[in-house]
DNA sequence: TCCTTTTTATTGCAAATGCAATGAGTTGTT
DNA sequence: AACAACTCATTGCATTTGCAATAAAAAGGA
């Protein structure tokens, strides 16, 4: 019964830990690939929806946007008709790299599924999606 | 195709930032409270195969563990035929503990699971174990 | 309108984190 | 026996993390 829990638990450290070792020589360690990818997936969110959308603590979220700010991957813009907003926009040296991260994802993915058939993996995106957060 | 690897990173997430919160009041946030279960569970493991066994950087499990000894939870005993192992072990005070943990850890999972029917959990436990890490 | 409540970004601070390096014990090989 | 290679625990250090608090803007109600 707690195996599915932890089963969940681990896969995700475990890729976490390989994530962040091949991003690390961009910089890009300790989870900001992530910001990355979302932020090119869907351009224009503000800073505490991005925060959400990835589920991290939003002080920690507007740390790591600054720095990727500051390193030239992410853009801030301010919104009118709402002045406390600030909104994230990808760089076109984020854009470019985006590709990569994409693939790179796409390989854990595609590692994690090995052992299951095609038919087995619709069966499991079908009962993740039922899953409660 | 990479719904499954981010729903599971969703989850893993949601649910860390919930157990912190829930144990912080014990001083057990930072995720100390999954070295107790594991402890509790699996007493007598050294530091190293602890720390692997939750994915964990060892390093940080060593400091994390140092603390958790400190606080009165774990207990760390040297190993006779293996001068270097450091045996992790619960402390009277843990093991009194730890019900309240999986109790816990038992609601989560319940919660996470609450759209599916027995079969469908049934189903699910099956293909999360042939996952690769 | 005015006032309260909510939401957002931001900063302070103490603690946690993790890579790199060290030292001690163990294993394997010649 | 001697020596290299490996594994473990531990420490140094710079960075990251996240709770708590603040300020500004927006929303809602009387």
């Amino acid at each position: 019964m707690l195996d599915i829990i932890r089963d969940i638990g681990a896969i995700t450290r475990t890729i976490q830990i390989r994530s962040n070792a091949e991003f690390r020589p961009l910089d890009l360690d300790n989870n900001r690939f992530i910001y990355l990818i979302r932020v090119c997936e869907q351009p224009g969110m503000f800073l505490g929806a991005l925060a959400d959308s990835i589920q991290i603590d939003r002080t920690t979220a507007f740390r790591t946007v600054k720095k990727l700010v500051a390193d030239g991957w992410l853009r801030l813009e301010s919104d009118d008709s709402d002045k406390r907003l600030r909104c994230v926009y990808p760089t076109a040296k984020a854009q470019a790299l985006y590709p990569k991260l994409h693939a790179f994802e796409l390989a854990q993915s595609e590692h994690m599924l090995a052992q299951l058939t095609p038919a087995e993996v619709k069966r499991l995106a079908a009962l993740m999606t039922k899953l409660q957060a």
